[in-house]
DNA sequence: CGTTCCCTTGAGATCCGTCAATATTAGTGG
DNA sequence: CCACTAATATTGACGGATCTCAAGGGAACG
């Protein structure tokens, strides 16, 4: 696993920037990297087992979600391009389910030397603190949504989070982007029922607002949109360590 | 700040255990301690606001939520004896506020220097990383509970898991424990209203599950309120992480 | 002994889920 | 290109869960 790799893990939008000294390059070079394609409806990571993979997504969708005993599921997050998943608990079994949506490209690494790389570099240290910073933001967020938005709000805000997130890839813009999601997995993550998903995406479009259709999502209103869902991108942002000393 | 108190700040369940080497102590020593106590609901971090502390605490309640501009409210957590809250984004505006419930009594660190250890201390680091993943734990199943769970369920699930990890403390067992909770406290974390919760706490009663009156959680039928919850308390476990090479 | 939280209860409205049926789209093989 | 199938989307009618509005009661605290 040369070098090149590791480089091109750095180009996602939180390793930007960041001045690595050589300690730092042994440091990371030391986590081993695969590269790794999954099929579309793949499970990768399964509830209740041991998996000591982290992944960095370099392309396609995929969702991070809980199975209850009753067979529903609670998505907990869309994986997009440029996230980082699997940062989570070793040595005990997985809490989440991770499973990919689109064709899926990735960055396996494991999750065991990441995280001992933490101790030996500090920008290390810092990006991944970035991650999982940005990461609890985006679940308190998505609480704030189930917790205290009315459906319509509710669905209005994830279109509009999944846009700025897809942003940042250049996968969208002010127009809409392509979603692969099915209204079942709108439904899943936003603790409504498909049906009505159905309704609320009908509201959406009969209020001039946004269009959801042929996995394409189009903004027609989005200062509109930002109102309604009370939306504001701030909890996105990757925060960045300085002078930690 | 000598050592005894960093030593007891070591008495917490997740650094119990710990072996720490002399250099261990040096990077544990550098992050300043400070004992305070805050009276009961006190503002301690307000969203929208920069703020390095970190806090570990000692006794009492707290809660962790965020603002909307409607003036409603999200409770994403509340903060026991034991819990370690404020390992956030430095550099940027909090996301989240703290505020205190009962009277609160904290441990305070520099959350930059906290963060600066951990890149001296690999048991340190590991000791975060721990604390971390828990509270994202935390705030996963609080997704599951708002987005899957019938008002009852929710409710039933809440002083569960507060039950749980308040016996950590030795301030719960399976009878019971003291909750300074009000129904609006209860309401704002479970996405309903205060009203709604009083008449799920009367159903809780007069099907012999539970009581809470007075400021006193009393469990009628543990078994059938973990049934009735679908509780597993699995996330609320500190994995450790070992062996990192 | 009054004031202020907090709790409690009821009636009606609304939001969202359930059930049922049909339409549309995407995928597959001929 | 068509026929067939499975998945997904759409719509309507109805019921139940939760919210809203309104009123009153109880406990803590000065």
């Amino acid at each position: 696993m040369g070098l090149n790799t590791n480089t091109s893990v750095l180009s996602g939008p939180f390793f930007r920037g960041l001045k690595l000294h050589s300690s730092d390059h042994e440091a990371l070079s030391s986590v081993r990297l695969a590269e790794r394609r999954y099929a579309p409806h793949t499970g990768i990571t399964h509830q209740g087992m041991t998996d000591e993979r982290a992944f960095i997504i370099q392309s396609g969708w995929g969702c991070v979600y809980k199975d209850l005993p009753d067979g529903e599921r609670q998505v907990l997050d869309f994986v997009l391009a440029g996230d980082v998943i699997g940062i989570h608990p070793m040595g005990g079994e997985a809490q989440h389910a991770f499973v990919s949506i689109t064709e899926l490209h990735v960055i396996e690494a494991n999750a065991r030397a990441v995280v001992a790389a933490m101790t030996r570099s500090q920008p290390m240290a810092q990006a991944l603190l970035s991650i999982a910073w940005r990461q609890n933001n985006i679940m308190a967020e998505h609480l704030v949504n189930l917790g205290r938005r009315s459906a319509l709000a509710r669905t209005a805000h994830l279109l509009l989070e999944l846009g700025e997130r897809l942003k940042v890839a250049g996968q969208a813009d002010n127009q809409g982007y392509d979603c692969p999601l099915t209204q079942y997995d709108l439904a899943d993550a936003l603790g409504l029922t498909a049906i009505h998903i159905n309704r609320m995406l009908r509201e959406l479009r009969e209020y001039g607002l946004l269009s959801l259709r042929r996995n394409r999502v189009e903004f027609l209103d989005y200062a509109g949109l930002v109102e309604l869902a009370q939306f504001d991108g701030k909890y996105l942002e990757y925060w960045e360590l300085k002078d930690l000393g």
